[in-house]
DNA sequence: TACGTAGATCGATGCCCGTCGATCTCGAGC
DNA sequence: GCTCGAGATCGACGGGCATCGATCTACGTA
């Protein structure tokens, strides 16, 4: 299912014995990895996989101005960096009066995590 | 240890009641954060995390010539995610002949793979 | 020695990413 | 209504990335 097998069919085998056994498709199609790709693309950067080590270790929501100061990096980066994240749908926010808290979507990692302890 | 604490006061508190209790500095302190990034990085493409995937499943080394006609990229451009994966330490080969053998290499995912399912 | 083939490298192209300073938004309190 | 502050957005800049076709390298075979 993975991938088409007589999509690509311009392999030639080598005159003498083959190089290897054949291979096996892909166990994970590739729907399954462009959104395991895009949870390890979030978490590709140094600040956001502090951002989520930090919210991970509070059950609840964490206040933006408490996560600033803790990156040496400007607060629209900051703000940038929750907002690649959330997309990615690692980290969701809810926003009270003046503040915005974010949390850690637990389920958006399970896939990726899963499949990299198999 | 990630952050120095006197290093970034300029987080005044407001006026009224705090928008919540202190957090607790990252547990993953920044150069394991870098390594770990590095290897999200590595997986953070559909074509590469499908290669490891079939990489995964054969516990030997396989052809980069069975590799190629599984993805409908070209050959340079699957020679390059091996490069990509390779500079990441998660795949390593062997050149025999004419043919190179790639593997994974399991320890290089520990980290990550131990971190995403704390 | 000459040729064919596996796979790495090169150079170009177009797009995306991290960071910044500046600005905008909107809720709180006077 | 005015001001202040938290945080999101904007525009710009510099560097990196995915992909391609073309070429190069090195090994096997005749």
């Amino acid at each position: 299912m993975p991938v088409d097998l007589e999509l690509t069919p311009k392999q030639k085998r080598p005159p003498g014995e083959p190089c290897c056994e054949p291979v096996v498709y892909p166990a994970v199609e590739r729907a399954e990895a462009e959104r395991m790709a895009t949870v390890a693309k979030a978490l590709a950067d140094p600040v956001r996989l502090q951002l989520v080590d930090v919210l991970r270790q509070h059950a609840g929501e964490v206040c933006v101005c408490e996560l600033t100061p803790l990156f040496d990096v400007g607060q629209p980066t900051v703000s940038h960096h929750l907002k690649v994240l959330r997309q990615a749908g690692v980290v969701d926010s809810v926003r009270r009066g003046l503040w915005a808290y974010y949390y850690v979507r637990p389920e958006a990692l399970e896939a990726l995590s899963r499949w990299l302890s198999r």
